[in-house]
Order: structure tokens, then C-alpha cells, then sequence
DNA sequence: TAGTGGTCTAGACCACGGA
DNA sequence: CCGTGGTCTAGACCACTAG
């Protein structure tokens, strides 16, 4: 069965059956999960499905642009649109505290990491407050995306005082090896997760569509002592990521 | 400064900064950032915006589509669309195994739940094995809508063993109640998280529209003695919650 | 250079909501 | 009833990719 042949309209598209975009997308899906379109397959060109279905191709981008933000297909311009493997999902805990990196490595996984901004910054008032800065205390920052076995995971912003990372520049790849390095490693974090829609931008360095859901985490950290060590701010993929927290009955 | 004036193109479009759908949400955030649309007012009706921007129907529909998806404006048929207000976000402990009800009460917000299944039911595969249950014992099955303060917040979906709770008409409002008062609480959970985007269905009920980013939570909790007490599944608004843990460093 | 997805238009009809 | 958003079309040009 080609994918030509099971997108002749004749054998489901139903007249008064919902949004046309509707049952195209879901007879795409079909296709998708039956197998008629496997993974890393190419599906015929829009203006070709257009023709097919009896179709404007607008209404054929609407479905297609459904199942992009869905995560199961992708659009490449210039070259067309494919079938997404659906990547596995990673999991990290929410009751340990745990580096990337370190996580990764257990795992099996190479990481690498793209730096984005790396540096000495004038920090911002929510900077000031919440690492309880001094005045004319720079913050140092250090913003890269993520990669876990090839893939683009996260992107990740962290801010930190210079009496607690003094030199930036000497992070190469796990921030929180180089804190134990120097003996600031956080013993405790409280961190905040919800759930977005990722900008045009963010979601190109994650190599997701536009609008992909994503988790966006605030972390705050603390070393032993009680001083706040790091102010991070992520963006994980959401088709690629799980935590994992354990409750207990609380007393 | 009117709405309609804010949108004159000669001020702010600017040919080749790139696609116009995007300078035109771009203008509309900046109307309802600084206060030219105020939260439930109602924006132009698109084919005006289309007017006055000089811009198609198409292409000002595309603009508003990533708004409403962002959930910065809402979008009703035959009515029109408006600013939506930000929702006051609520926060979730990922380290206390609290009851929604009980959790909301605490803040002062009023549950209610919309019942959507409620019952006993054959068991599928997945609840057999994960619940424990023995060949012909039925699964108990809460499906609900839940609600606080006027605003729909989150689908939950749990099963449970008939051993654990025998009635499913017994729960009125919160199960953990419920399952107290029958010498039954869990103690224990596990739960992931992850981030999904919404579909038709679900994105209705919750009151959101399709695509937006939500998380999608799977908990299985424990009784003292070990056993399975739940498994569940809710999605969750995402622009409504936020989920706060605290975590340690590992031993 | 040919073929792909990305953007955009003008115009049509339908479905729903409120006066 | 009218005005709103929802769906749909045919056709155009641009931007990018690959052979």
C-alpha cells in the first residue's frame, strides 16, 4: 500500500464528517502509525497531497502543520517533509540533585554543549535580589543549549555571583564539576516547573517546531552554608524529557 | 491612543523585517503589554485589523492563531475575540502527596469537579499489570473535569483496584478524602512529568485552546503496606500551574 | 535549475452568538 | 437579522535545498 494510494479520498474522507484539515490530518496519522509511512519516510509534497485528496493546499498545510506541532512530522523548506522518529525519553529525578552531564554520562549519553553567552554581565535587578548581590557586584552567566547523544535537549541560562564562580570561562562542560572543583557545589535547590509553548527562537536551537510544548524550570540553588549559589532558567524539549519526582504523605 | 490607530502600519511595518504575520503579532503583543488592550477587552474584529493593517483576512487570522495559542487572546465564534487575563498561577509541592481538593482549600479556592466517567470497568492491559489485579477483578474509574475557582484547571483520570475502593459513587469530592476515611490513603508516590500539547478534546474541556502547552502528569501511588493504590493520569493547564520541587544532593 | 516548503492575496460560504 | 470567527479555494511569488 503506497501513501498515494491510501490518501485517495474515495476510501474515508466523509462528507460532513468535520474541518476537511480534520480528517486529513487523521487519516496522516493513520498512515504514520500503521506503518504505510515509517519513520524518516518522505511524504509526498504538499501541492502533490493537494492533488490526491481534492484538496486546496491550504487546507493540506493546516493538517500538516497540526502533526508539526505535534512532533510527528517535520519540514525541511527546500527539501520536503518527513516522518519524525519519535525520540526516546530521558528522565531525571526531582528529588535528587543532579548535573546534566553527570546524568547524561550515567546514562551512556555523550553531551556537548553549543555556548550561547558566556561571561562577567552587569546583572539585572531580579539578579540583585535574588542572589543577593552587593552593589556594583557583576553576576557571571553562562547560556548554552544542551545536547544529550546528538540530539538538542535544553537550554540553559544560569547566573551565578563571583564569589561563587569567579571565572566563567573555566566551565567547559558540567557547571556543577567545576563548582565542586572549587568547593561550591549546591547541596539543595528548590525548582519550579511548567509548561509552554516554545517562541520561534527557542525552538529552532531545540530543532522543535514552533509553539512544540517545552518545560521551562527555574531552579534556585543553595550551598551548604545557605547562600544562594546559582539562579538557572531551562527550556527542555518536551518530547524528550520526563521528571520524575517521589512524594511522600506529607505530616 | 485607539486600538485602531496603534495599528496603522505606517509607524511600525517595516517591509523586509521579515514575514508580516509575525510584525503583526508582534504589534498586537505590544497593545496588550502596554496597556492599549486591556485584559477582556475585545480586539477589532479581523476583518477590520485585516482593513486597517492593509493585510489579508489570512494573514492577520495567522498572527491571531499564535496568540491564541499562547494564550494571550481568546477567539469566539460568532462573538469575537478578546484579551485574555492572566490566570494567577498555582503551585504544586512535587515533594508532598497532597490532595487537589485539600491543596485548593488550603488557598482559599473552591473545587468543583465535572464528572466524566465514573464507574466500575473491565480492567485494560496496562491497568492489570501495573495495578496488580487478578484474573475478572474490575477496575474502578474516576474521570473528572476539576475545576477551582470558577477555572478549570485540570483532566484527572484515575483507576484504582475494587479492593482499594470499592464504590466509585462514594467519591463526591476528593478522593484522597475518600480514601481516607476507608483506611486507605496512599503515602507514597511516584510521578512524571512532561510537557504535551493539548489536543481539541482536552484543550476544550480545560478551556484553552488546541495546541496549548500542558503537562501531562502520570502518578502511581502506594499504601502503607506497599500495595497499589492508584494510577493516574491528568493533564494539567499549563499557564495555570506550576509545580515546585526541592531537591537534595545525592548521597 | 527544478522542486520543495513559506508567505500572501481576494473572495467565498458556513456556523454561531447576540440583539 | 447581522456581525463574528471558522473553513476553504485557486493562484501567485519568494526562499531554500539539492542535484
Amino acid at each position: 500500500m503506497t501513501i498515494t494510494e491510501f490518501l485517495k479520498p474515495d476510501s474515508w474522507f466523509d462528507q460532513g464528517a468535520g474541518p476537511r484539515y480534520v480528517q486529513l490530518r487523521r487519516r496522516l496519522e493513520e498512515a504514520i502509525h500503521s506503518g504505510v509511512l515509517p519513520p524518516n519516510s518522505s511524504l509526498p509534497p504538499e501541492r502533490e497531497i493537494a492533488d490526491i485528496t481534492d484538496l486546496s493546499r491550504v487546507t493540506v498545510r493546516k493538517a500538516m502543520h497540526e502533526l508539526v506541532q505535534q512532533g510527528a512530522i517535520e519540514q525541511r523548506q527546500g527539501s520536503g517533509s518527513f516522518v519524525r522518529e519519535s525520540t526516546a525519553r530521558v528522565e531525571q529525578s526531582l528529588s535528587h540533585l543532579t548535573s546534566f552531564t553527570e546524568d547524561m554520562q550515567q546514562r551512556g549519553l555523550e553531551t556537548t554543549s553549543k555556548w550561547l553567552e558566556r561571561g562577567v554581565f552587569l546583572p539585572t535587578e531580579e539578579e540583585i535580589s535574588v542572589l543577593s548581590l552587593g552593589d556594583d557586584e557583576s553576576v557571571a552567566r553562562i547560556y548554552r543549549l544542551r545536547e544529550a547523544g546528538g540530539q538538542p535537549m535544553a537550554l540553559e541560562r544560569a547566573a551565578l555571583p563571583l564569589s561563587i564562580l569567579p571565572n566563567p570561562l573555566e566551565v567547559t562542560t558540567s557547571l556543577y564539576a567545576t563548582l565542586d572543583q572549587i568547593g561550591h557545589r549546591p547541596v539543595r535547590a528548590i525548582q519550579k516547573i511548567s509548561a509552554i509553548n516554545l517562541e520561534s527562537t527557542e525552538a529552532e536551537l531545540l530543532n522543535v517546531a514552533e509553539g512544540t510544548a517545552g518545560l521551562r524550570i527555574q531552579r534556585l540553588s543553595f550551598l551548604e552554608d545557605g547562600r544562594v549559589a546559582e539562579l538557572t532558567r531551562s527550556l527542555y524539549r518536551g518530547d524528550a524529557y520526563d521528571f520524575v519526582a517521589e512524594l511522600q504523605l506529607s505530616g
